[in-house]
DNA sequence: TGGATTTGACCAAT
DNA sequence: ATTGGTCAAATCCA
């Protein structure tokens, strides 16, 4: 990700998309204003019609942009290259063609990824693993350079079944081993909606707070608990995340990801506990919030990530809460 | 026995 | 040449 997207267009495109950043800056603050003024049940309804109109606000933006994030297309391999993913089929092409099984499949195997340096991450800081609502299954495991802890590699359950592009990486961090360090790439694009009705937030947690920490730079953000000490009432996807080793991860259990898609200045929040059940429940909209998005690459959860990863570019502040 | 994890190897980016 | 992300065979486990 970088500047030149909103630097190279029309400048009539570019006058209708900073309008719309502001328009949606405008709901975003409405959001926060209404909020402190209403009360709980009135707030859900009206954070639902704010989402809606962020959204909107986001779509456009998107299709203005010309529809296309480089998180999705660098994510997504293209059907017919090596990477799409039919390893039976490349399986079985090799044994026709009389080549060794060994030295198809590297050769198969080659262009299948790329380094993730542009791709859009949220990072999550954690003291628990819990269940973020989806079924990831570990990939691997690697010792990164000058990190005491090794970082482990997961993606979506899905990946072949439904094509889901979502994967994450866990690790220790290393001033605060107590922490985990969680960064999603990509987006579920897995119908999951098993997990939806699972995800129930502790209401002890409402004494806690989150700290969001946004980058300008980067795109990034992270959200962290604060303190945190909460524990969700029902975990059962991360299959297998857990382990003793010392020089590895201990994890327990899978915390909802609280991050969600969000952009703004190099600045802290630090959210109310409202605004914590907010996040919750409209946090990866597939499984948390059905509003008005389900786990699909359709429209919204896409297109707000594809836009919010690019406005990091604009002026700090221009975002102040995409849902 | 099928699905999940482990772990060494492969490969692209730097 | 080094490093990080991914693959896939071997292994584990319910």
């Amino acid at each position: 990700m970088n500047s030149s997207w909103h630097e190279n267009l029309p400048s009539s495109r570019k006058k209708a998309m900073d309008e719309l950043l502001r328009g949606q800056e405008s709901a975003a603050q409405l959001k926060l204003v209404i909020n402190q003024s209403i009360g709980f049940d009135e707030s859900m309804f009206v954070e639902d019609l704010v989402k809606k109109v962020m959204n909107s606000f986001s779509s456009v933006l998107y299709i203005l942009n010309g529809g296309e994030s480089d998180e999705v297309a660098s994510q997504i391999p293209l059907v017919g290259s090596p990477c799409w993913d039919d390893r039976k089929t490349s399986k079985d092409s090799g044994e026709s063609t009389g080549k060794s099984a060994a030295e198809l499949k590297v050769k198969d195997r080659r262009g299948c990824y790329k380094r993730r340096k542009s791709v859009h991450s949220r990072t999550y800081d954690s003291s628990t693993l819990t269940d973020d609502g989806h079924a990831w299954r570990k990939y691997g495991q690697k010792v990164i350079l000058n990190a005491k802890y090794p970082r482990n590699y997961f993606r979506c359950t899905h990946k072949y079944d439904q094509q889901c592009q979502a994967t994450k990486q866990v690790q220790k961090i290393q001033e605060e081993p107590q922490l985990f360090r969680t960064t999603y790439y990509g987006h579920h694009t897995c119908k999951n909606l098993l997990k939806a009705s699972q995800f129930v937030s502790d209401p002890s947690d409402h004494d806690s707070s989150i700290l969001i920490s946004f980058n300008d730079s980067t795109g990034e953000h992270q959200v962290s608990k604060k303190p945190d000490n909460s524990l969700l009432a029902t975990y059962q996807t991360v299959k297998q995340e857990c382990c003793n080793r010392e020089d590895s991860m201990s994890m327990p259990s899978y915390d909802p990801a609280t991050y969600y898609n969000n952009q703004g200045s190099s600045s802290d929040y630090l959210l109310s506990p409202a605004d914590h059940d907010y996040m919750s429940r409209f946090d990866s909209g597939d499984v948390i919030s059905g509003v008005n998005s389900s786990c699909t690459t359709s429209s919204h959860s896409l297109d707000v990530d594809g836009i919010m990863i690019e406005s990091g570019d604009f002026d700090d502040g221009v975002f102040g809460f995409d849902l």
